[in-house]
DNA sequence: ATAAACCTTAACCTTAACTCTAAGTCAATA
DNA sequence: TATTGACTTAGAGTTAAGGTTAAGGTTTAT
């Protein structure tokens, strides 16, 4: 019934370490506890686990991302918001990707301009 | 005649400070010096920075763009290494966005989710 | 010539996101 | 029963990438 925190752990590919991490800095709440204290989590808390690392790996700061579930823990009035929230974000990456792109084609030029200096350095080039 | 930092800073949007900083650190060298020992950069000095600001906003760390600076500085004989730093980054932001647009599309779900459960909260609900 | 607006270095401060340590509890095993 | 080992907490330490402050030198405008 539930998961440990090691099991978790392996599952999320978070260390025990951040999993406690991340309740302390309000990233998740109500995990259970047994009598002696130990989490024990449940399908629902991996469910959420799994959208906060979805918005951590997508750029979210931890900060917004408890602000997000601090919205969450309000209940259905606050559906609109927490929507506008992710709508936001989302836009935010899609540019975050645009500008991305735009820089990997500078790279890009970099390349074929060293690749072209290395062929002329090479056919110069008095060792063969 | 070259420019001063503060010229530098407004062409880079680096801040002053950050110049020098990224000077300590290693990422710049040869920077030319008035007698009073005011910084005075050449085009080529801007030309670096603009490789080193397109390298880390891609995502490079300081550390590892030193290193390709370091490279740099021992001349021609490094410019396969150099060219293979830059194709190994490529394909790591590439990779990135990759990971990214994966990610994105399980927010839009989450959206798509979220809007649905407004809609029949509206709908369903008594305040209107 | 004196203040404003630059420049310099050195050193400490900040923030995010961990990461580790110390000291202790508890359950299972030898 | 003693010890191993996973769990707990509070809190200090780390790293990257800067930011801020202090204390002072230089140049330019009035």
């Amino acid at each position: 019934m539930g998961y440990t925190i090691k099991q978790v752990s392996e599952r999320t590919n978070l260390s025990a370490h951040v999993l406690r991490y991340y309740e302390k800095e309000g990233l998740l709440f109500n995990i259970n506890r047994s009598k002696s204290g130990i989490r024990c989590y449940t399908e629902d808390d991996l469910e959420w686990l799994g959208l906060i690392c979805c918005l951590k790996n997508t750029g979210m700061s931890l900060k917004q991302i408890k602000e997000f579930v601090e919205l969450s823990a309000e209940g259905r009035d606050t559906l609109k918001q927490r929507c506008h929230i992710l709508i936001e974000h989302k836009k935010n990456v899609e540019a975050q990707i645009q500008e991305m792109n735009k820089h990997l084609e500078k790279v890009s030029h970099k390349i074929d301009y060293y690749t072209k200096q290395y062929n002329e350095y090479n056919h110069g080039g008095s060792k063969q």
